[in-house]
DNA sequence: ACCTCATTCCATACAATGTATAGGATATGC
DNA sequence: GCATATCCTATACATTGTATGGAATGAGGT
């Protein structure tokens, strides 16, 4: 009988999944960059790791990929498209739960609703 | 030129540092193994895994251990208890900000169970 | 005493993730 | 067409995540 196995996902995968997640319609390898860029700033990140996160996403069955048409502008190619699928919604789903958990912890912990506890 | 590095951490790190800061003064092995299960619920976790993340972080410096005398119970050996560095505070810190990005996310694209009523 | 059991910690090996680097395709504009 | 802009692919390596199997210490029953 199956318990629904719950995908476990890596923190980078996570933020990749919520960055396609809140992209919507226009989630391909540079927005997905840029918006992964923003979660985890002030950390930069590669785009090859995006790219990377990605393939291993999509085997695992957690988002699906489309070709666009090739687009008009200045050296506009086709996009990959990307989406979340329903399993990869469910783990997000479950991710997101944990990292909530965690975060209630740490910040009853720390009162860290001021911006930036002065360093000393 | 210092920009403090900010040593990234896998989510399992993160968990596990998180559940060393809620135990406070009782962060030992076990008890960083039981609330680390709570935090992930309903995923099980391995005693071992636990130990081999707590050996990496504090090579990393994130955390400091030191060893209790034997206890006086049925097998009570010596516990070898934990707490975070600053660097590890920092690091928590750091990716709890991440995380709260990200679960915001989440929860704001569907009306995730909100775990918290809050105030209003 | 001795043997067993409960509690805790340790070592190691392997799989999965995270990151870097290099390259390649397609279109535009000159 | 040749340079240039945008975007995708391949691959290799470092770091993390997880599983397995032990081993040390002390209490308790018999």
């Amino acid at each position: 009988m199956g318990m629904a196995d719950s995908t476990s996902l890596g923190s980078f995968e996570q933020v990749v999944l919520a960055a396609i997640l809140s992209l919507g319609e226009e989630a391909y390898g540079v927005t997905v960059h840029a918006r992964v860029e923003e979660l985890s700033r002030p950390k930069r990140v590669v785009l090859g790791a995006v790219y990377a996160t990605l393939d291993r996403l999509t085997d695992k069955g957690l988002v699906r990929s489309w070709m666009s048409e090739p687009r008009p502008e200045r050296g506009g190619r086709s996009r990959r498209y990307f989406a979340l699928e329903p399993a990869g919604e469910r783990a997000l789903r479950d991710a997101a739960e944990t990292a909530r958990r965690m975060c209630n912890l740490v910040e009853q912990r720390w009162g860290l609703s001021s911006p930036r506890p002065a360093k000393s």
